[in-house]
DNA sequence: CATATATGTCAATAATACTGACGTAATTTT
DNA sequence: AAAATTACGTCAGTATTATTGACATATATG
């Protein structure tokens, strides 16, 4: 069995191999995500929220004056689903929904001081999962982390979750 | 607000610019993930199953054998929730059932020809997108990733992407 | 025999998501 | 200015995945 790629000893990963790597690189995508979010529960339940919350608070929060659609956009569900966690969040006081000025059909959300309380909440935990890794891996790991998830990423997507100075000039 | 962080110009990554990392982070798993588990929703309507299925078939088509208790510590979610997915699989003809000869209360799970037919259909775009994000990264990015992926797993967990020849001596 | 373990099942409920249809206000196009 | 499009909201019905709690059964272990 050791043996059994042999034949290529020569030539660099034979196609078994390569299988192996990439249904490990699945698992490790859904054991990391698992535990990630899996991280927020404990807060979440404290204030009566799931998961669904939790992403809107957060993408309100990194994109403050985002539009409706933009989130919905970002999120890849309906405008029916959002709607529920929204409204929530909306009257419980932890996001802000306003007429953008410019073209009045758009309302632009952004948290309150309350929920960008919140959402500091529910990041630091997350955050110190992600640091100790990243210091445990060093620099160059961490670049190669970012580099392979990227490409993982749709590529319409991947401008997202770096580049930080196109804010409001999404789509 | 440029030079905000200049106090500490010497030294290597001020607060702010950490955080930003951190989040990135965040955001590209969550981007990834997204992106990742989308690809095979097309096969997965087309069987009538949900991500739910997905999963159930993928850990029991990587660990043959294994028990229900075993899969329901990896998914993480209750027997009552695994309870409908895994009878629909088996009533379907994707997954068998057997008693465990040694210890006859343990049942052990493992893919029929018919399952394992459709991992391959579930798994064969995934693997696709993760071998371009592979090939376009480079080796020394693609152990970065897994280094980090790793140490963002709970410590308990993280062996199990990796160590293949554990099988069957789970827990 | 007593107890613990592995599994299954019944019942009620919650959270998240979907489709489809329709309505309204504001902007853009013709 | 009329027509079309865009952005948003909402009503209604349904599906999927998950939860808690309670109880049952078979098997193994002390």
């Amino acid at each position: 069995m050791a043996d059994a790629g042999s034949r290529h000893k020569t030539r660099a990963n034979p196609l078994f191999l390569r299988e192996e790597k990439l249904r490990q690189a699945m698992e490790l995508l859904f054991f990391a995500y698992r535990d990630f979010t899996g991280e927020a529960n404990t807060v979440l339940i404290e204030y009566g929220f799931g998961h669904a919350h939790h992403r809107v608070i957060y993408f309100v929060g990194r994109n403050p004056g985002i539009t409706v659609s933009q989130l919905l956009g970002i999120l890849k569900i309906t405008k029916q689903s959002l709607s529920r966690v929204l409204g929530q969040l909306i009257d419980d006081g932890y996001v802000v929904k306003e007429s953008d000025r410019g073209d009045r059909r758009r309302r632009l959300l952004s948290l309150t001081a309350k929920g960008a309380e919140l959402l500091t909440q529910l990041t630091t935990r997350q955050s110190n999962r992600i640091a100790r890794a990243y210091r445990e891996a060093g620099a160059d790991a961490v670049e190669g982390f970012c580099t392979v998830l990227r490409g993982i990423i749709n590529e319409e997507d991947r401008g997202r979750a770096t580049r930080r100075d196109s804010r409001n000039r999404q789509q």
